[in-house]
DNA sequence: GCAAGCGGTAAGTATTCCTTATCATATGCT
DNA sequence: AGCATATGATAAGGAATACTTACCGCTTGC
């Protein structure tokens, strides 16, 4: 019923419009004079109505100077949207949702994303922060496109990449007797009273597993729970990036026995692509977390695949 | 710099998200599914980025869900145009401007128009009146599409189509002693107050040409003309046309001698089409006066070519 | 009156598009 | 399980399109 315009012969009638000629349009065109003339014959016999008077100079029929501007405007639509689709691809632009448990957050994102948007100016992030899982739920549903996290237990619709080891330790304030140690043992922990937070279940599984059953307290905000600390109620347990390191107050102490360490990586939905957006965050924290990190945030180590 | 997107390959994203799939999609496109899946990849190709992930079935990445409420809304643009010009083509809408002198704008058009506007009901007419030479004007400056008038001469830049000839006679009062002549010489005038008007010119050339030389008045305005041929002021020269019957004490009685016609016709630009509107009223025009005409408005005959 | 411009035509070729036939994989039904 | 039937991908051949070069006829300007 309705033909279908393909864009080209609409461009050079428009060529030959601002040129003013078959032959002027062809060189502009890269095109020889007879492929414009018989696109234009094509155009014309489609649509049921001669666009160029015959004969003379080249000039439009009424007809034609209905349609020019209207072939313009669709043009124009046509280059819009493909030069958007072009600035996507290319990521020149678009726009991705992340998110990241609290640590990585505000330790890591930071620096990252202050790199990220000079390396690509026109892509615009939003970065939600909870802990892992609403990272995991988050990237389950759909509501971000990547996340950083790290995966407590494997996931069928995930995909999991490990980025960095981030070791557990003790915190606890500087005038505790375990403020100076350069590490501890889990026997030593035996006596105190110890706060636990949601990264305590990392313990679990491990030798020192049996520190879960004692917790006096449970907090689970970390500014309460550094508050605690700083107020002297006991002593906790972290991974290090989640150690809070401007409270002057607070030491951080690896636990060398057992080392236990959660891996922070990359969350993505399986068998799922990225948006090209998404796609350039997510390499973009691969090559600066997975390779050599560290810059001066010692304890957690980039992992070589 | 930028790839031309071809229609086709876009109709065939939608339709396979439209119909979920893409067997779905090449039935409903009247194509084999090989047709479907190698335009999809020949477009994925050209945009660089993947529009459906591969393997499972059919489904959006990302990035095809970004492109294709883009891509229909491209498809509804030209749909839209494509389906106007049609519509222009085929006389199912569109516009014109034309001019007549004022005997057949006020005498034919009326009818016609109402009957053209039943035949052409998408197409709106704009109906300038003017003397003979505004016509001409308005045609040749391309104010107009086409003219209805007569010609005083011929005009390179002009198209004549002669529709009807129209008969000079003599217009007076009731009670003038030519009101019940069936005809008239044009010696008989010789002693008469003949009240010159726009038409006055077709006499040159004639044997009644003298006539010209004696008129008191000149009055171009047929208003003003007729009131004072109502006030018995005088008596002039009209075609049969331009002689307002409506008037009751006025009465035309035709010049025998010498017989004197003016060549009612379509006036249009040489060697420039018309718009589709515009020639479909052309046509008709020359239709619905060009062969039987007349109707009860005898003094002027139809032309056969 | 000739040269140089215009647009149109013809014939051949390159490319694009679409077909049929076939495959590998995934889903559904006893 | 296992067969039947979906799905989408692939390969090879053919039809339609788009473009090229070569040439024509016409107008325009010196």
């Amino acid at each position: 019923m309705l033909p279908d315009l393909k864009i080209q012969p609409l461009r050079y009638v428009l060529a030959i419009v601002d040129h003013g000629g078959f032959h002027a349009a062809a060189r502009q065109l890269h095109r020889s004079q007879p492929a414009v003339s018989m696109a234009v014959r094509e155009l014309e016999a489609r649509l049921g109505e001669a666009l160029f008077e015959k004969g003379a100079q080249a000039s439009l029929t009424p007809f034609g100077k209905y349609c020019v501007p209207r072939f313009r405007e669709l043009i124009l639509q046509h280059d819009r949207l493909s030069r958007d689709l072009l600035a996507q691809v290319e990521r020149q632009a678009g726009h991705l949702d992340m998110a990241a448990v609290p640590s990585v957050a505000s330790r890591l994102m930071p620096s990252l994303l202050s790199e990220f948007v000079e390396r690509y100016p026109g892509i615009r992030v939003a970065l939600h922060d909870g802990n892992a899982d609403f990272v995991r739920e988050q990237v389950l549903g759909g509501e971000v496109d990547i996340g950083l996290s790290s995966l407590w237990q494997p996931d069928e619709a995930l995909t999991f990449t490990p980025l960095l080891r981030d070791k557990v330790g003790v915190v606890c304030r500087d005038d505790h007797p375990f403020a100076d140690r350069a590490s501890l043992h889990w026997r030593e922990l035996a006596g105190e009273t110890l706060i636990g937070n949601g990264t305590s279940r990392l313990l679990e599984g491990t030798e020192a597993e049996a520190l879960l059953a004692s917790p006096t307290f449970f907090i689970s905000n970390m500014i309460s729970l550094t508050a605690s600390l700083v107020a002297g109620l006991g002593i906790t347990t972290l991974p290090r990036l989640a150690f809070a390191e401007e409270y002057e107050r607070l030491r951080f102490v690896p636990l060398e026995c057992p080392v236990v360490e959660r891996q922070v990586g990359l969350v993505r939905l399986a068998g799922r692509s990225l948006s090209p957006a998404a796609a350039a965050m997510a390499a973009f924290v691969v090559e600066r977390l997975g390779e050599s990190s560290g810059q001066g945030l010692g304890g957690h180590a980039p992992i070589s695949q």
